[in-house]
Order: structure tokens, then sequence, then C-alpha cells
DNA sequence: ATTGGTACTTACAGTTGATGAAAGGATCTG
DNA sequence: CAGATCCTTTCATCAACTGTAAGTACCAAT
């Protein structure tokens, strides 16, 4: 059953969407905490969040950059105010979709079901700057194509996506590449991650992989230059 | 620069469209034979199709559903219609966005780049009931998983969605696994489909591939039983 | 500048998995 | 039942990924 997130301050209209929704066989999670929403939100990651831009001490808006930053979580912008520029501005935070408050029922369904259509199959996608690998497959998506990776490559790119721009030790490599830190074959792990910066130069990524001296390997920050 | 086409049968809404979205930087193409529409799109498969509901002769929703069952070509949707039934209708049969006019141009060009952002990197991708194939790695889409078929298998399977529920010859199996019906190995397509068969069950992929006597196969339709 | 350590490159061979050939079995249709 | 059509299994070949090995380039401190 696919859950949802409902962020709504007001009492009635909360309960009364969580209520909408689980008759039509959703589950709902409602936030009544609104200090540090993002990070709620995050730590639960439902399928799918309905917010509100109208929160008492914090902004809608933020809480969409903040989700949207640190996540690929689906959210539905559901809201009273009907100002066009409300709306631009929610699109481009990100967010999925954008609802005026009063909606017919038939409306926010269709749309919640189009948004979760949206994102099926994306739950293993994570999310590179210009370009998303799929984590089990290690297939790449970039630029409107589309490569499939070597295993090996795949999980050290894998790695590093998931340890930000912090650098990478090479023991955490190799026990990504073979589960287990206790023989630590430099060369090998070496010769594959020429390979991966091999086939990423092919690519144009303009990501790279750098070596820090005596310790492991890190990714070049977005905008940095060596 | 990303291309539009834009599907308005009415010439001055027509240039209207044309002339705005070329404007912001657009390229854009304009039907005005609304004869075969999907196939002319599908031909044509620019970034984005903008298209009208209400034309002569021939169904908006009608070509939607073509499009989509054909390709994973983004429609947005765009009537004067302003009935609940026809919205849920189009999102149903697969458009991304649904747009009543009249409407502000802001608001279009938000949806526009939206739903632009949203296909990044997926303009391969085939669709088929319940799964995704993308057609470049074979990589399909399944219930949140994500399998990379064989190059011979993935073949096969895009032949079959790129046709619908027609019989594909075995001819065109064989044009589309090695280029050439001239010399038809008929084993060697056969062994390919069996494993093709196969792995779609050990997917519970519902979808089935049947054979049609003495001429080729097809897939079975949704809901059909043998 | 030299030197020891660290990082990189290249070529090669083993392994794995996809493919097509072959042969025989199952199923359909008249 | 007979002939055609369709299916299954097994096996050898081939391509691609991987680790090994050996050697080269780079760096940083003395």
């Amino acid at each position: 059953m696919k859950s949802i997130a409902v962020v709504e301050d007001e009492p009635f209209m909360r309960e009364e969407l969580s209520h909408l929704l689980q008759k039509v066989g959703y589950q709902t999670i409602t936030i009544t905490e609104f200090d540090h929403v993002a990070d709620q939100l995050l730590c639960l990651s439902p399928d799918l969040i309905l917010l509100d831009l109208n929160l008492p001490g914090c902004s809608g808006f933020q809480i969409c950059r903040d989700i949207k930053q640190k996540s690929a979580l689906p959210v539905l912008v559901l809201t009273s105010r009907d100002q066009m520029r409300d709306e631009l501005h929610a699109l481009e935070l990100g967010a999925d979709e954008y609802l005026t408050k009063p909606f017919r029922k038939e409306r926010l369904f269709a749309r919640i079901a189009n948004v979760l259509k949206r994102y099926e199959g994306r739950s293993n996608l994570l999310e590179g700057p210009g370009f998303l690998l799929d984590r089990n497959t290690y297939t790449l998506y970039i630029h409107s194509r589309s490569v499939i990776l070597p295993k090996n490559q795949g999980k050290l790119l894998e790695v590093f996506l998931t340890h930000g721009e912090e650098t990478v030790s090479k023991k955490d490599l190799c026990l990504a590449l073979w589960g287990t830190a206790e023989y630590i074959d430099e060369n090998a792990l070496q010769v594959n991650l020429t390979r991966l910066k091999k086939t990423m130069l092919s690519l144009d990524m303009h990501q790279q992989i750098l070596p820090v001296r005596g310790t492991g390997y890190r990714l070049l920050k977005e905008g940095e230059h060596l």
C-alpha cells in the first residue's frame, strides 16, 4: 500500500484529507508538529507528500525546496492561495503538482495517482548532478542517453554518490566492491577506478573523481576547479 | 533546443501558440493535417506535444492514447473543455498535464518546463502495460524493480511493444534481431522467444506472447484470457 | 635533485553470461 | 493419424567484465 504524508495545519482539513485518502486505499501519515517538517518527512520517506503552503511558523516553499534538494520524493502542493505567482514558484522549486482549494476529490485522486505512477520504478534511482543512476542495474541516464555500467563501475559510482562530496576511504570502496575489507587489493580497486573514470569521460560527465592522497577518493564538487 | 508539436485546429490559436513558444526559445512544429495525427507525431517525435482535444474529425483522446501506447512522448492536453470528466479521462489515458483555455502564458510555460524536466533523460523509454523498457539498454522497470534484458530479448520485447496488440510477423522479428530477413533462422528466433517468455514469467509480467500459427506472434491483450 | 611512497596505465588471461546450432519432443489442425 | 508448426534442452562459441601482473608517472619531503 502506498503511503501519503499530509502536511496541513488546519485540523479539520487534515482529518478530512487523511480520511478521504484512507478510504481509497492509501496509508496516511499526518504531520502535526511543524518544526523541522522537511526532516520529519525525509525520515518518514512516504511515497508522496501532500503539502499545504500556509503553515504556522514556516514556509511551505522552504519545505518543498528542502525536500527536493535532499531527496527525490514526490510533492503535491495543495493550497488555498490562488496566486499565479505561488504556483510558478512552487513548480520552480520542484513541486510535482499544484492544486488549489477547494478541490474536487476526484481531481485530487487523479493527480495523486498521476504523480505516483510517474514515480513508479524510480525508487532505486540515485540522483547525481546532471544524471541518474539505477542502483539495481547500474544503468546510467545522462543527457537523454542511457548506458549500462559494468557492475564494479556502477558500485563505485554508487558509493561516491551516496557519500556526496565527502572523501570515501579505500576501505569503503573495497567493501562496496567485494563485501570485505579484509584483503584489500589496492591494485584491483585502482584499475576499476580508472575504468570508471574513463567511461565517465567518454560520457562527457563533468563530474570527476579525485584522489585524496593516503586516504581515498572523492567527487569533484560542482563548479569546483582543480 | 527543445521542440514542441502544436496540435490545434483553430489557425489563429495555433499561430499564437507557436509564436509564444518560439519567443521563449522552443522550436515549434505545427500540425495542420488532422489525419493520422498520432502517426505524424510519432514520426516527428518532438520533445513535447501540445494537444487540443477538440479536433475536426478525430478525437484528441484517441490521439493521446495512441501516442502513449506507442511511445513515451510527453503530452500536455490543452483545451477549452472545462469538464472534470475530460480531465480525469485525459489523465487516465496517460496525459501528463491538463490545462484549460483561456490560460495565462506563464502558467503554460511553467507546466511545459515542468513536464520537460520530468522527462529529461527518459526520451527512450517505451511504455508497456505496467512496465517501462529502455530502448537503449533494454533495462526493464517493473513494480519498482529493474532488470537488464539480454539484447535479443530486449529487441523482441521492443518490437512487440511498438506493435501494440497486432500480430508481428516472424520476418519482422528476424529483422529486428539481425537486421535482415534474408536468411531466417526460425530456430534461433524460437529460442530467443522462449527465453524472453521465461524471463517475463520470472518477473510476474501478466503480459504473454502468443503464437499466431503460420504467421508470427502477438502480445496477449490486457485482460484477455486464453 | 633524490628517494620512497602513492597513484596510474596497459596488456593479458580466466570467468561469466549471451548467443546460435542442433536434435528431439510436444502440440496443433485437418 | 500425419504433417506442419511450435517448443525445449543441451552444447560450443563468442564477447565482455574482471583481477593479475608488471611497469610507468606523479608527488612531497628530505
